[in-house]
DNA sequence: AAAGCGAGCAACCGCGAGCGT
DNA sequence: GACGCTCGCGGTTGCTCGCTT
């Protein structure tokens, strides 16, 4: 089967937005609200395909959306997440709701890419001088207590995660009320950095284009990749993967200069 | 002052997921 | 269950602008 073309290529406009169609857009979306992006072009005479009236309502005109400089704590919230989650921008935007996905893979990747290259590759030359005082020890500090936090509270959700499964003698996957539970409980990871994922969509009342948070348990859902279909199709307990890399962590053992790389390479390959 | 270069960012593209028929 | 349509995501591209030479 040919998937066909998004749209049709001609007399489709390309580049730059200009800032009539921009109000084309946004006059349009106040009035029918987002959603039905196939209708859009046709409906407001722009000559862009579809998809790129999304993206420019996504990215850009939507109601909320701040930019500019990210600020520290947004800088910290989004390594740490990334760490967590990895290159999973929508839902780490769903973290920081007045920014966008897009926004913030854009500065990942051409700031904190960068900058966390230069401390690791600052961290090895102290490590290699044997200097005790580095930047990366400082960062590190405070990454260590908060992920030894966030693991401590990881294992104890886990634990009656398990324990819960091991009454029923069934997977918590498959019984909602064991996997809140324990997802609830895992949640805390994440509020121990004052993480709130957006719960509704934007101000405006619209369906927010990005996938909205619908649930509370949907970050951990989403950090475990447990969307609807892993709850329903996996038949491995989603806890064991965590269990085995909570149980790395843990192996090292606090304060050594390895255990966030463990953690974060664990966290990484874990989700 | 002008050309070259690199960083930053807006936009595009391809793919996969979800949903309705 | 198969198929087609729509939407959303993540990777990538290419344009713009500021800095350097």
């Amino acid at each position: 089967m040919v998937r066909p073309p998004c749209c049709d290529k001609d007399g489709v406009k390309k580049g730059p937005w200009t800032p009539e169609e921009d109000i084309v857009l946004v006059s349009y979306i106040q009035e029918h609200g987002p959603g039905n992006w196939r209708a859009v072009p046709s409906n407001t005479g722009l000559m862009r395909c579809s998809k790129s009236c999304r993206l420019r309502w996504t990215n850009y005109l939507r109601p909320g959306i701040k930019r500019g400089n990210f600020t520290d704590q947004e800088e910290k919230l989004i390594v740490h997440l990334q760490a967590l989650l990895g290159n999973r921008w929508a839902a780490i935007a769903s973290y920081l709701p007045a920014r966008t996905d897009n926004d913030i893979k854009n500065y990942w990747n051409t700031h904190l890419k960068k900058k966390l290259k230069k401390l690791e590759g600052g961290a090895e030359c102290q490590k290699s001088s044997g200097r005790q005082q580095s930047y990366r020890s400082i960062s590190k500090g405070q990454w260590e207590r908060c992920l030894q936090t966030d693991i401590h509270m990881a294992k104890r959700a886990l634990c009656e995660a398990l324990s819960i499964e091991e009454c029923d003698g069934r997977s918590s996957i498959t019984r909602p009320s064991a996997y809140a539970s324990s997802t609830e409980n895992i949640s805390r990871l994440l509020q121990g950095w004052g993480i709130a994922p957006a719960s509704s969509a934007s101000s405006q009342g619209s369906a927010s284009t990005s996938r909205c948070i619908t649930s509370p348990l949907e970050p951990l859902e989403s950090l475990f990749g447990l969307g609807d279909s892993a709850r329903e199709s996996s038949s491995e307990p989603p806890f064991s993967l965590l269990e085995s890399w909570l149980l790395d962590v843990e192996s090292v053992g606090n304060g050594q200069d390895s255990f966030l790389d463990v953690a974060i390479d664990g966290a990484g390959e874990l989700f």
